[in-house]
DNA sequence: AAAGCGAACCCAAACGATTGGGCAAACAAC
DNA sequence: GTTGTTTGCCCAATCGTTTGGGTTCGCTTT
């Protein structure tokens, strides 16, 4: 908010080297530079004064003309599958946050999980000169990552991991393993998997990670019981109808990889004369705001969020650095509610 | 998509016009003006030619460069309450999508609905020299819009009104009244309503639409019977748990001035022995994609989200052409649902 | 044959910052 | 009194575009 009166240029240094009777450099070395090398440009005297004529006229270096001399824009893309998914909306505030305390801004475009459009909206980023990339969309088998990788742009993953990339995540397999750890210890033996999109890891690895230790445990998840869907209510629901026509009894237990999905799956569920919490137990993940506060309260994976989306910034700045970036897998934890609580456990 | 290889530095207009052997001018002209002064610029053949090479080379022009000698950035900026409110994400939608057909690009912020930090994100924003700002947090008592203005920033509005100034939102007043039309309709008398935030144009007018049409159908609405809230969840319940500790008979209706608002309550509710859509009613609003599959369907006021989003950019471009810009109103609809259908209408 | 004119270009000054090198004066060392 | 070093500056090139204004040529026109 330091700008100039009605849309009158902005001061810039000339103005104040004139009016200091200093050489532009010296100005720019002393508001701009290192410690060291500002100390070498002026006395501290004439430090003092320029730095306060800046205040005075709201002096704000243009940020066209650094990065044009600089090559840098300071300002990082991201895309996402939708921002009107609340998942993607809360890691992009983590982005943001840890974007601006570093002096970066955020270019967010959605990308509607169309590998044309997320080559489309990264060629929009590049075109604008942005340091580097956060995906949040990345699909398993992208084309896009490898080549962005051999054309030598920063990036990293977000929300969804890629063995070969750095990317922060939710631990997402071991999200898995608690729910089945948890329904498994509620006594269900019939149990079936809303598992999402088949081109996300996040899909893959909670739907994974659930297999693996629902099996482990004893338990068998016939294929017909895992039935891959779209994130959103609407795709829950139809996935939970598709469980409840499936031949055979239908399930005891219902894990929707995500809330949505789980919220959906409820509605359906009721629909058809179930009560969720009574004779089904549902558990959804990502433990959104709505999560606690549903009619029927609904069991969920909580998934640092924000803090994935602070950690992906982090990564990011480390890449720009040419520093080494390790994936960050951040530890989930299971929030056991009505939805899902027959009263075996707890209380 | 059109870069240089492992950021190899990226082909300029010199690049190309050197490997022509034409000046830098021409190749300018040719690439980036209007018709008739391109054509002044040089002969077709030579147009096409200069038009090949930088296909070939895949030129892209440098936007800070641009921006630096046009002093137009293309840039907008966008600053919502929080981008993880679903609302607003629509609307973002709705603002990316029309601002990327016109070339320019959009920053969003989020100021958590704080008026120190909404002044300080426009600060950062203009500070990045962004041509034009789109407010979708503006407080009733703003001073920063009046700062803004006398300034002689570029902005609108977008989802919350200001008397003064151009924005697009929907017509809540309007909205207010259908839900009061549709509750006195089932027979309803004794109603409340979870009012929102009241710093907010969108809860002022939706409740001043339904009490003032309320109260010209016949009905009353005691102050106690209005609660102002929180947006969300955690706020609806709460405000459904005053409305239900007031003194007197609990409502046979509860109008929420926003769906997530609505969701909490249904959870009082619930909590509280009373069945939503038999015992007592519940009207929520913006139609967001959760309403229609929620366990027990919320009846909602569908508000055109990406549409007052894509108003909002055009109403900007207006402004930044010194065009008139006028204030768009979008007319609401209300969907009708479990949640409030008693059987009394339709079917 | 001189003058006029359009076509097809070229020239160069911005825009606002960064940064590797100067360079003069003051002071210290020998 | 020469040499060397530090202090405190200034100079000027550079980043990639845009754009008001030439200049040169060939062709009419009179």
């Amino acid at each position: 908010m330091n700008q100039g009166q009605r849309n009158q240029p902005a001061v810039t240094l000339k103005d104040l080297a004139d009016e200091l009777g200093l050489h532009l450099s010296t100005v720019s070395r002393v508001l701009h530079s290192r410690d060291d090398v500002a100390r070498r440009a002026a006395s501290s005297a004439t430090a003092q004064k320029v730095r306060e004529l800046a205040q005075l006229r709201g002096y704000s270096p243009d940020p066209q003309a650094t990065s044009l001399r600089t090559r840098r824009t300071r300002a990082i893309g991201v895309i996402v599958p939708r921002l009107s998914d609340i998942v993607l909306a809360t890691m992009y505030e983590g982005v943001e946050e840890t974007a601006a305390a570093n002096n970066y801004s955020t270019f967010v475009m959605n990308s509607h999980d169309d590998q044309d459009e997320q080559r489309r909206k990264a060629g929009i980023m590049l075109a604008r000169r942005v340091d580097g990339l956060i995906l949040g969309d990345v699909h398993a088998d992208s084309d896009l990552v490898h080549e962005l990788s051999s054309r030598g742009v920063p990036f990293v993953l977000m929300n969804r991991r890629h063995p070969q990339y750095p990317s922060s995540t939710c631990d997402d397999v071991v999200g898995g393993e608690l729910v089945a750890d948890h329904l498994w210890a509620q006594g269900h033996r019939r149990v079936a998997v809303i598992a999402g999109e088949t081109y996300a890891s996040t899909a893959l690895d909670r739907t994974g990670g659930f297999r693996k230790r629902w099996e482990a445990l004893g338990g068998t998840l016939p294929d017909e019981s895992v039935v891959w869907s779209h994130f959103d209510t609407e795709g829950g629901r139809e996935a939970a109808e598709q469980i409840m026509l499936a031949p055979g009894p239908v399930p005891t237990a219902i894990f929707a990889v995500n809330d949505f999905a789980a919220i959906g799956a409820m509605g359906a569920l009721r629909a058809a004369g179930l009560t969720v919490g009574k004779d089904i137990a549902v558990v959804g993940f990502n433990d959104t705001s709505l999560a606690a506060q549903l009619p029927i309260p609904l069991s969920s994976v909580r998934s640092p969020m924000m803090e994935i989306g602070r950690r992906a910034v982090g990564l990011l700045l480390n890449v720009l650095d040419h520093h080494s970036a390790e994936s960050q897998l951040l530890e989930p934890q299971l929030m056991v509610r009505e939805s899902s609580d027959f009263g075996v456990e707890g209380s």
